[in-house]
DNA sequence: GCCTTCCGTTTTGATATCCGAAACGTAGGG
DNA sequence: CCCTACGTTTCGGATATCAAAACGGAAGGC
């Protein structure tokens, strides 16, 4: 199951052995769900079940593969209450994904529909 | 093959039925190389086998379906010498990439080597 | 013409990743 | 005690990715 080694900077990584910290990023986030995790709990620490739903649904195997990497590399980490939440370097990245999403909306814009 | 659904802003895609152009953005770019390939386009256009070695030496295979998916998805095209060049939008995402940049130089001094 | 070489691209079979559903253990309420 | 909700793990099958080889076309040299 999940236990491949998670990308972290400064190290090789998956489709890298420069360890230039953004290619370890995207190898962390170039893995189904991991963008989409961090996007969830931007608005505030939630629990397994809780994230599994809002992520549509998605297996709870991957959910827990992406919630140990993401812990490992330092993005996110159990609260008091044992939800999971964003860490401050966490919290960052959440902030660096902000482009993202005005640019989704560019990009809607430019498509509207499919013909 | 590759022959899957490309995921497009106002459709639902694979993770989100919401629409949300974000999530197909999320989508998109959450699977392997497809943030490798637009980060080492920014720089100029290259050909394929350019490309590839690059991105050291990612399978050829994968190459091509991130290659036709980012070209259906608008992000990049060919260039009239048939290289693969970012289109408009696409160098508007490289853009919105530079943040995730800066952020993993943080990440890393944050976390400058494992014990 | 006929090689050789470089390129873009596709195919193939093996491996890794992901999915969907079920199961396990624990804690609290009624 | 039973029921429910939760966090988490397991399992078999589907999909995505890998690595290497092969195909076909466009130069260029001989």
């Amino acid at each position: 199951m999940g236990e491949s080694r998670v990308p972290m900077p400064g190290e090789p990584v998956r489709g890298s052995s420069s360890g230039r910290p953004v290619m370890a990023a995207m190898d962390l986030l170039g893995r189904r769900w991991a963008l989409r995790v961090l996007w969830e709990l931007r608005s505030g620490p939630l629990g397994a079940r809780a994230l599994k739903e809002r992520c549509d649904e998605m297996s709870s195997s991957v959910l827990y593969d992406r919630l140990r990497e993401l812990a490992e590399a330092g993005l996110i980490e159990k609260d008091d209450r044992g939800d999971y939440a964003l860490t401050v370097v966490g919290e960052g990245l959440g902030a660096a994904l902000a482009p993202l999403d005005e640019w989704a909306e560019r990009w809607a814009r430019g498509k509207p529909t499919r013909p």
